[in-house]
DNA sequence: TGCTTTAATCGCTTCAGGGTCATATAGTGT
DNA sequence: ACACTATATGACCCTGAAGCGATTAAAGCA
């Protein structure tokens, strides 16, 4: 039988987990899978935010396999390539939907 | 049309999956869906870490609704309560898997 | 009322990583 | 070659959190 979690992959499976763990990097795949396709400026100008911030992020997330990047010109063009993504963070959504309304539930009583 | 990450909750999601960033937090989760239910000096000693780490990492995953405490005379019995979590380290472990193969197979190109 | 056991908390140190500014690098056009 | 633009990187500061030892708090028992 095969563990849940096997112990060679925890550091692997919490570095991903991490790596989805930071506000920032999370409103950039946002905006990925909403709008599509967006190189560094453009990322910077809709979260207004800094463009080495941007950058950094960038790199972490397309270190990780989240996104992928796209030279053109003098520009980089980054989209969103892990299919797992929108799983994910659905899950935790509705999960985290669930918490509250039982927390609602609990006030009731 | 929803978007794939609500900008409200975002902080929220970023703090569920920073919540299950951390080795030693998926030892435990991983501990209890495998050997179910257990106390903080069971799960001291079944990971070799110090009492005082993994009560406070038990802190952190109950007040995330991850686990449950169940206290039982001087002791404190803990348990996965989110049935979110299978599916969620999962879709990471096979998403890891699928990553490494494919990067083989670049390798040998 | 102590005494023991178990867990939670406090104080502390250390380190990873997020943010920012400044600089380097790379591509484009003149 | 030079200037201009877009992105990446380096240096730095600072906060948050992990880990540890020591202490406290709470439950059970002599």
């Amino acid at each position: 039988m095969p563990e849940a979690l096997p112990s060679e992959m925890l550091e692997h499976v919490a570095e991903r987990f991490r790596v989805l763990g930071d506000a920032t990097r999370l409103s950039i795949v946002s905006t990925l899978l909403d709008s599509g396709e967006q190189n560094v400026g453009q990322l910077v100008e809709l979260l207004d935010a800094g463009q080495a911030n941007i950058s950094k992020h960038l790199k972490v997330l397309s270190k990780a396999g989240v996104v992928t990047r796209r030279p053109e010109g003098t520009s980089a063009y980054y989209s969103v390539t892990d299919p797992s993504l929108m799983a994910l963070c659905s899950i935790v959504c509705t999960r985290l939907r669930e918490q509250v309304s039982a927390e609602a539930r609990n006030f009731a009583i």
